[in-house]
DNA sequence: ATCAAATGTGTGTACCCACACATGCAGGAG
DNA sequence: CTCCTGCATGTGTGGGTACACACATTTGAT
């Protein structure tokens, strides 16, 4: 523990021999200096590798950044979408002293005007930046419209919309999620066996990302399976109500009865593995998510396979980005990837301890 | 982006009529202040919810702390010791303005004596706080032993030795990662067939981690198979020499030929995976660890499944404990354990991707 | 009892480093 | 001779720390 020997503002003015104000002004590029003492400073500057000093600097501008988070609404501590809440908040308490806050708002995914509602709130507060997660695709476009008009920086979380203005998009690679997804059925279902892609959604939902993900699982199978391939079918359910996705899947599996495997594109594999339960078909079942009833589902051998996409991370990174992008000012790149782990009977216990206790 | 309106130790001394100074003294416990007057300054710390400014006080302390990391050499990135160092790196970076710095030794796996001699280094630097992997038990309790003499605190990473007085351990729960191993080979493996336990290690390895890896890995099918056990030898060798183990190796198997399953109970899975190849042997391989021996086995089938101990995690989480240490005085938890992540064919490639790009 | 020294209690302020604004001081134009 | 412009310096701010100092009270010696 010694005195800090690094080199200050102050050095650079002694070695240029100007005050510590000039070699301020050169930094920041304020002109008002001749053009010698500019040269001087700056050959100061590369040659004692001057940095300056993040906290003096925070310090003196004595700026303050509010960041609205905007996910949707977590009935309890095990729901998929209280993990980047916790991630979020995790990151927010290392960077208060830096006058950096975290706002969070919270959306039903069953309404579509919980949305908008709480996105007119989070305008009203006019943050410096937002983050959220994009899963309405109408509404969030409006969204979108207002923050780009008002200049507010954001960044999607979990889900992208592609071609837009965000800074970043923190979340899976979801074609490589689809990638993933057909190496792993692949391993579970022979070549000789049927296949369905399911996709469960409600009306308004992004759509974009489930194409993508079914695009990267076709591209394995188009890959892999070249000369052999399974018969892979795509359904698509428009609703989330247990007895209509009954319905329809009574009706697919009727006309399609080799079906031995079915990949679900996002979290809803619980809903086909209790379909699975009732009418005790052998059926294996991937999908996406530790939401409960996915969990349950997995516990008891009716979905083989769940890719967990390492939620708490993502709220992590979201907050570091915004911070990186206020206080150094830093762009991002425009997708940050983050690990999928896949979860199985056997790791599911201990997954879920780490990504509670941890991190 | 406003001006902060965070309450500062001049907005407790106004409440408290006192001056700015007197209240810094009964923040740091420093005495010299009357009774009134201190429960006066502590009722507002309270009532204003007061919290020191992190960057005002590191800039005004002007401290410097230097923390020195000591692994294993890794040849290239690919390696295993590559990663905990990336985690490293990564986070000194995050730190630096807190004068914070991170100096990285090296040691030999194969050379007890280029542990000694690195440790002396490091000791002559007279860091202010050490963060070591205790792989060389005899050496480390050596080092240890100054380290305490001397006041350093020491944090172990990746291995642990009980009972000493380490201020944390970073790395993964032994006993659970046996555990886990166990509930995977059991899925691999039916109960009808014979298991092996195989330790390799060299001489003067640590094996109070070893053992406990295995009582994990017994406590599961103590648990789990109490009616009906597979039968579960153990086996150490003692050298990681190829024709060695092959010769160890090939005595027990005629000795016991219906092994079925191995659990290897470090990162040397690749060394009884070759035997198999070479014998043609149709024998479950599971083990530790995602150094590139291990990953050509999991690729081409002869080792079944890797548990991946969060290397670069275990990285950050260091750097960080040494810092919340210094900067914020905050006392770590004894054990950080860190996730367990499952490799198989299925993910390794892009679990390699993330380990390396992101984080 | 008296006075100096030691102790207890509290205030004032320079400093850490970067920044921003105000000010000073040339020289040339009007 | 003033006014402006270009260049450079000086100073106050931000939050907290640490030291020097001021003042009051107690202790001890004479």
């Amino acid at each position: 523990m010694k005195r800090t020997q690094k080199i200050t503002i102050q050095d650079i003015a002694r070695h240029a021999n100007v005050s510590p104000g000039t070699v301020d002004r050169v930094i920041h590029d304020r002109g008002k200096v001749s053009p010698e003492n500019e040269q001087k400073i700056k050959d100061a500057i590369e040659k004692l590798n001057y940095n300056p000093n993040l906290l003096a600097r925070t310090l003196a501008l004595g700026k303050h950044f509010t960041v609205c988070v905007f996910f949707p609404k977590s009935i309890n501590s095990q729901d998929y979408w209280s993990l980047p809440e916790q991630g979020v908040q995790q990151a927010a308490t290392g960077y208060k002293d830096f006058g950096f806050s975290v706002e969070s708002f919270f959306y039903s995914l069953f309404d579509e005007s919980s949305f908008e509602e709480q996105a007119r709130k989070i305008l009203q507060i006019n943050p410096d930046g937002v983050v959220f997660a994009p899963l309405f695709e109408k509404e969030s476009l409006m969204f979108i419209k207002e923050l780009n008009e008002r200049n507010i920086p954001y960044a999607f979380i979990d889900a992208n919309i592609p071609d837009q203005n965000n800074i970043t998009y923190i979340g899976p690679d979801t074609k490589r999620s689809g990638y993933m997804s057909g190496k792993l059925l692949h391993s579970l279902v022979g070549v000789d066996d049927d296949i369905l892609v399911l996709n469960i959604v409600k009306g308004m939902e992004n759509s974009t990302n489930l194409t993508r993900i079914e695009q990267g699982f076709m591209d394995y199978y188009a890959e892999k399976c070249a000369e052999r391939k399974p018969k892979i079918s795509s359904l698509i359910i428009h609703s989330t109500e247990e007895d209509i996705v009954f319905r329809e899947i009574t009706k697919f599996y009727i006309k399609n009865p080799n079906i031995k495997g079915v990949f679900v594109t996002n979290s809803r594999a619980h809903l086909i593995a209790r379909y699975h339960l009732y009418h005790d078909l052998n059926i294996r079942v991937i999908g996406f998510d530790l939401v409960k009833e996915n969990i349950e589902y997995l516990n008891n051998g009716r979905i083989d396979c769940l890719i967990s996409q390492s939620p708490v991370q993502q709220g992590i990174k979201c907050v570091k980005t915004m911070f990186d992008l206020f206080i150094y000012n830093s762009k991002p790149q425009k997708i940050q990837s983050v690990p999928l782990d896949i979860i199985i009977k056997e790791n599911i216990d201990f997954y879920m301890t780490f990504q509670l206790e941890t991190n």
